[in-house]
DNA sequence: ATTGAGATTGAGATTCAGTCTCATTTGAGG
DNA sequence: CCTCAAATGAGACTGAATCTCAATCTCAAT
């Protein structure tokens, strides 16, 4: 098991950045909740619990966290940016309901190999990918 | 050869909404520069023209191009949406450069029948899907 | 040709996510 | 204790996108 918090204090010592209590604390809630976090909820669930970050201190520390790829940074479809922690987990894709908003994730090593071979083909050196398959759960359609 | 003021005519008609001069110059806009254009880019590319539409016109038609299919509304992770004209071109997904951003179109069968393999797995109807590959390009790297 | 219902438009206000500024505070090293 | 870079929060700001609403247009029915 990787501690995320070892890893992110690494990250900021290589930095020369400090692992601040609030650092800490956004890391702790994106932890918490796994799933798919939005900017706003961290914000609120901090404020809730009296552990207050600003806004800006929230979306400087995800910046952070992304940068050391400890969280990943994804597009649902909402016009605005969710987050997950990915750190000791697997790659995956999102199926996203359009109508009840259910997430569900997936995974497959054969889309892997495509990519790697596509991006070979054309001489692109990838950083990161994301297949988003819109549509209807089967309690939706 | 489709054209895609007929098919666009008759969605209008299906929905007793109406083939306004408007309406007409957008879809023109995204017809000349097929890629993958910004709303504001209509907006300004119009306004040159002397065919100006407004801005909440631009973004409306926009919607309706994308409901009625001859338009896709694609995220090229730049914080803000493109969109591109797709009828009667055929499926294909991007990779985009972080530094220079060009965009590399691609698409292959195996995402395709992986993709619709996948939704039936898990009883889910989709209605579109995008797999983007973020990185460098050869120029770039 | 006139009317009326409903569709359409543009200007500008508004919303919302995200970023930036800057004065103040914090904290590690000497 | 001092210094200085790093960090923070409040609030201003930006830019994309949406909403409001009064004025205008369209077209079918008279």
């Amino acid at each position: 098991m990787i501690h995320p918090i070892q890893v992110f204090a690494e990250y900021l010592n290589l930095k020369n950045l400090k692992l601040t209590k609030e650092r800490k604390a956004v890391l702790h809630e994106m932890f918490l909740h796994r799933g798919h976090l939005e900017a706003e909820d961290i914000l609120h669930s901090l404020r809730r619990k009296k552990k207050g970050a600003s806004r800006a201190t929230v979306y400087r520390t995800l910046e952070l966290l992304v940068d050391s790829e400890i969280v990943r940074k994804v597009d649902l479809g909402h016009g605005h940016s969710h987050y997950e922690l990915v750190l000791g987990h697997a790659h995956h894709e999102h199926m996203i309901c359009l109508k009840c908003g259910k997430v569900i994730e997936f995974s497959d090593k054969k889309i892997e190999r495509f990519y790697k071979k596509l991006c070979e083909q054309n001489q692109f050196k990838p950083t990161s990918h994301h297949f988003q398959i819109f549509g209807y759960c089967k309690d939706c359609k």
